[in-house]
DNA sequence: TTGCTTCCTGACCGGTCGGTCAGGAAAATG
DNA sequence: CATTTTCCTGACCGACCGGTCAGGAAGCAA
C-alpha cells in the first residue's frame, strides 16, 4: 500500500477543521469530531499540529497576514483618499476569505486568545479607526461598526454568490453606506 | 437570617447569566462560573433552572416574543410600507435588547438549538425575506444582510452610547442603506 | 541486513463539564 | 405543636475534553 504524499493529511485536517470551525465554532468542534472525519487517530492530528489552537491560527495566517498588509498600503495614503480605498481593499479581504471568515463568526469563542488571533483583533481595531476615528460622531461611529459587520454577515450570508458578483454587491453597498460616488470605487484583488 | 424574598435569587442568575454568556459565550460559560458569581451552589441553579439551556431560553425569551410581535404587525402593512416600519421596528427591538442580543455574537454556539433558540433563528429569516425578497437581485440580498449583521454589530460594538441617540444614529445609516428619505423615519419604542 | 527517521496508533491521564440525588434547614401550614 | 412544602447543599456520576506517551509499522539510507 502507497504511502500518501508528504502532507496529504495535513491538508485534509485542515479542510475538514476549516468546515467544523465555521459550522459549529471553535470550542463545539472537538479534535474527535475531526479525527472521526479525517479518518485518522486524534493523535494524528495533534502529531500535525501541535495543539488545537494550532490547526486555528494556521487557517487563519492567509487572512491576517492580508489583513497586515492592507493596513500597511494605507498607511502610505493621504488621509483623503484613505476611505475609498480601505472599501476597495476591505471587500476584496472578505471575498477571498469567506470561509476562514466564517469560523471567526464566535469571537468571544476563543477564550484567552492565542497570539494570531489576538494579532488579528488588534487589526480589526485600527480598520475600525480609519472608517472612524475615535473622537468621531455616533453616527459616524455607528456607520463603521455596520459596515464592518455587515460585511462580514453578508459575506457568510450569501455562500451561493460567486465571488465577483458579491464583491460589486459589497462596493454598491458600501459606497451607500460611506456617500461615496461608486464610480470611485473598483473591484479589486489582493 | 432571613430569606431572601420569593424568586430574588432566580433573578440574581439571570443577570449574571446574562453578563457571562455575552462576555464569554454560551458554551464558555459554565454553571460554576455562573454559581460562584451569584454565591450559591450549582445545585441551586439547576433547581431554579431545569438546564443551562433553560437559562439561556429565559434570558432571549422577551427578545423572541417582541420579534415575533414586530413580524405580526408588518403582516397587517401594505407592501410598500413594510421596509420602512420594519428599519423603525428592527432599530427599536435592538436597542431594546441590547443586552440579550450579546449573547447570540456567537450563534453556531448552540449546536443543537432549544426551541426557543430555533424559533427565534425562524423569525430571523422571516425579517430577512421582507428586507429582501427570495428571489431578489444579488445587491439587494447582501444590502439586507449588510442591514442585519450591522445593526446587530452596532449595537454591541457602542456599548457607551445611550439607547436614544443610537437610535437615531442607526435609523440614519438604515435610511442610507435602504435609500429611504430619513424625513420618513422615526424613533419609535416598543 | 541494520539502523534511523517519519508517521501514526491505542491506551491513558487529569480535569471539567452538565446534571442527579439523598437529605437537611427553614418557612409555611394545620 | 407536628407536618408539609420550599429551597438549597455536598457528594457524586458518566461523558467528554485536550493532550501525552510508549511503541509499532513503513520507507529510506548504509
Amino acid at each position: 500500500m502507497s504511502r500518501p504524499p508528504r502532507d496529504a493529511l495535513r491538508r485534509e485536517i485542515l479542510a475538514v477543521a476549516q468546515r467544523l470551525f465555521s459550522t459549529l465554532g471553535f470550542r463545539a468542534t472537538s479534535l474527535q469530531m475531526i479525527a472521526d472525519e479525517v479518518d485518522c487517530s486524534k493523535a494524528a492530528l495533534l502529531y500535525h499540529f501541535t495543539t488545537k489552537a494550532a490547526i486555528f491560527d494556521a487557517l487563519v495566517e492567509g487572512l491576517v497576514d492580508d489583513l497586515q498588509r492592507i493596513l500597511d498600503a494605507l498607511a502610505d495614503l493621504p488621509t483623503r483618499q484613505r476611505l475609498p480605498r480601505l472599501l476597495e481593499l476591505s471587500v476584496a479581504l472578505v471575498v477571498k476569505h469567506r470561509e476562514a471568515l466564517a469560523m471567526l463568526r464566535g469571537l468571544g469563542d476563543l477564550g484567552e486568545m492565542s497570539p494570531p488571533a489576538a494579532r488579528g483583533q488588534e487589526l480589526a481595531d485600527r480598520v475600525r479607526d480609519v472608517l472612524a476615528a475615535p473622537g468621531a460622531s455616533v453616527q459616524q461611529r455607528a456607520t463603521a461598526h455596520i459596515f464592518e459587520h455587515g460585511l462580514l454577515g453578508a459575506c457568510l450570508g450569501l455562500p451561493d454568490v460567486d465571488d465577483d458578483e458579491l464583491a460589486d454587491a459589497l462596493l454598491g453597498v458600501g459606497a451607500r453606506i460611506f456617500d461615496i460616488d461608486p464610480q470611485r470605487l473598483t473591484r479589486v484583488t489582493l
